[in-house]
DNA sequence: CGATACCCTGCAACCGGTTGCATGTCAACA
DNA sequence: TGTTGACATGCAACCGGTTGCAGGGTATCG
């Protein structure tokens, strides 16, 4: 209802102020150019009348929007908000603006966001992209991206490394006796669950244990309830979840079914998100995430030119392993012997 | 390096396909305008050339850009994803893009953010807001604006009322006894901490406990655990924390104290965000962030004129006390009589 | 005192769409 | 066959900035 003050534009200011509409823009984006007592003049004026300089205007002359996107799988998983917050804080001190959106988990739903802002932003950095490499490597012609936990040649990339961490867990698993574990695994298509896979499973063919895997429908702590059964009829007696939530949501099944946590069985978490706040606190592996936010929009700023930042194509960031109270030796399947 | 390739403008589009640029133009605006036969072309054309509309042209011409802002005072509390979350998803689905944006639990910074945003957006969501009310009066003359969690007059706003909640945990630590109990308050200047103190402060008195405020730094786990001291050197038996993460932060403290929760002390936490979490179960309030999420978007298209919702001016949504293992009877602070 | 150069400012075209108005076409109807 | 109106399309102005170029003013120097 209230009809909102309508801003005034560069010919009011600059009829206000005599002169003409070009030294207005001049005084705010080239002041050098005016002479003093000029810039000073029409900023006076300016704030007098409260000009706000329409950014819309000013990104169709020069073609610069001066926004970027970010694209999360799921905003509400808890790994994904600290990297959010990180590229947000890093791209205001560029006066960066960001678009935040949620494919929510889908390759289809993550190639339509992009078309949607392809007009509106400079660049995009997907978050765990699930798009297939060739849709990638077809967009990076349009317009500038980074990824984060994606590696596709020639696209700017960070990428976490948690393979050392859990081949650590492996051994830490085989050091307690544990001969079958599990890993239950994230998003099939995604980098971050194949390159877990593929170290777990290195390790434990090097280790001689014998790993079962086990997908999960989502990383949510539903997906980890909803596959307790199937884990726990496959025989391991120790399990490494794709992420933090996964695992919880297997330690409260189990502890529904009175089975302790790790007396009854040993199990690993990933990304250290919940795992401090959990019962009993979760064996997980940390990662960098609020690094790797910082990183990705500097990159993304070094392809549009703000930084001159050498535009390495690749980072890679380390992890660590946080030993907690979840890993225990193996219960025995079978009485055996009564000896003991 | 790469030069992209150039997307096509409306002029192009018009001369391959033999038409006026207003044509094109109305191909994908209006296209009840024209005949079957020229939209066709117009868009097979374009669909060829890879035509996108330039949004900030658009923008110029039209006066709507089609984005919001959202702004919350911390993205990692866990409190707010799904909020943010939810109101993306309401924006998407009337085609609205919304830029995120955290102002560090500053009135200051959210005020430039805002001032960033304003050519931008058509309107702002803010999220417990901590600029003065008379900014915020004069903001909304300027800019459509929605509140949550704050509470001023004549500005639209969904707030999420813990009182009741609050008032039944007050009630619940008196049945076990308690008679001198703390709150650990959260940000001063906030609504959410001022009703929620209010609430507590009037079962208190009703019941007759005393009550002790301790205010916090952050509403963080570190703060949680910093005002540990002080909050047992008063006396109290059992607390209430403004939110999760200080009283995680407090029982963090109290474990590595050996005391334990509730043997030695009760704690109540609010938002229920990493509580069910927490080792014991943290008894905490449950709301339904995601709804005013949701909410506050559709009243913000509201102002807009997107969606034709009669415009309520205040919505409130309730809470759900949910009672874990936190709370126990208060623990003999002299051990008076050496019966039993 | 005149030539040269530099500094400051204005003019006008341009960015890529949108939209009110005018024009042209064709069918329906008298 | 002439009139009327509906429908389809084009023309041109406009949204609010930016920027290359030109010109006027003043200082510097010979």
């Amino acid at each position: 209802m209230s009809s909102k003050s309508r801003v005034p534009t560069i010919s009011e200011i600059a009829e206000r102020a005599g002169v003409a509409r070009s030294s207005v823009s001049r005084a705010f984006t080239r002041p050098e150019l005016l002479s003093a007592k000029t810039v000073l003049r029409i900023k006076r004026v300016a704030e007098e009348l409260g000009y706000v300089p329409n950014s819309s205007a000013r990104a169709l002359s020069t073609g610069k929007t001066g926004n970027i996107a970010f694209l999360v799988p799921d905003v509400a998983n808890p790994y994904f908000p600290p990297m959010i917050r990180s590229a947000q804080l890093a791209a205001e001190n560029l006066d960066y603006c960001v678009f935040l959106a949620d494919f929510e988990e889908s390759g289809l739903k993550e190639e339509k966001l992009i078309e949607r802002f392809a007009g509106k932003v400079e660049g995009v950095i997907l978050i765990s992209s699930r798009m297939p490499e060739d849709r990638l490597q077809g967009l990076v012609e349009k317009i500038p991206i980074v990824l984060v936990n994606r590696d596709v040649p020639g696209i700017p990339r960070v990428l976490i490394d948690a393979g050392s961490s859990l081949k650590q867990a492996v051994r830490l698993l085989a050091n307690q006796g544990h001969q079958e574990i599990a890993y239950l695994s994230g998003p099939s298509v995604t980098w971050t669950n194949k390159q877990r896979q593929a170290a777990i499973s290195e390790m434990t063919n090097e280790l001689g244990l014998q790993l079962v895997v086990i997908p999960t429908e989502k990383p949510s702590l539903e997906s980890g309830q909803a596959v307790v059964d199937q884990m726990m009829s496959s025989g391991v007696t120790g399990a490494i979840a794709f992420n933090d939530l996964i695992a919880h949501g297997i330690m409260t099944e189990l502890s529904s079914r009175a089975l302790g946590v790790p007396e009854s069985f040993s199990i690993v978490g990933c990304d250290n998100s919940i795992s401090p706040f959990t019962n009993p606190p979760l064996t997980s592996v940390s990662n960098e995430t609020t690094e790797a936010g910082k990183i990705a929009c500097e990159m993304i700023m070094g392809l549009l030119g703000e930084t001159d930042s050498k535009n390495d194509q690749i980072t890679v960031l380390k992890t660590l392993l946080i030993e907690r109270e979840t890993i225990g030796p193996p219960r025995k399947k079978i009485i055996s012997s009564p000896d003991l």
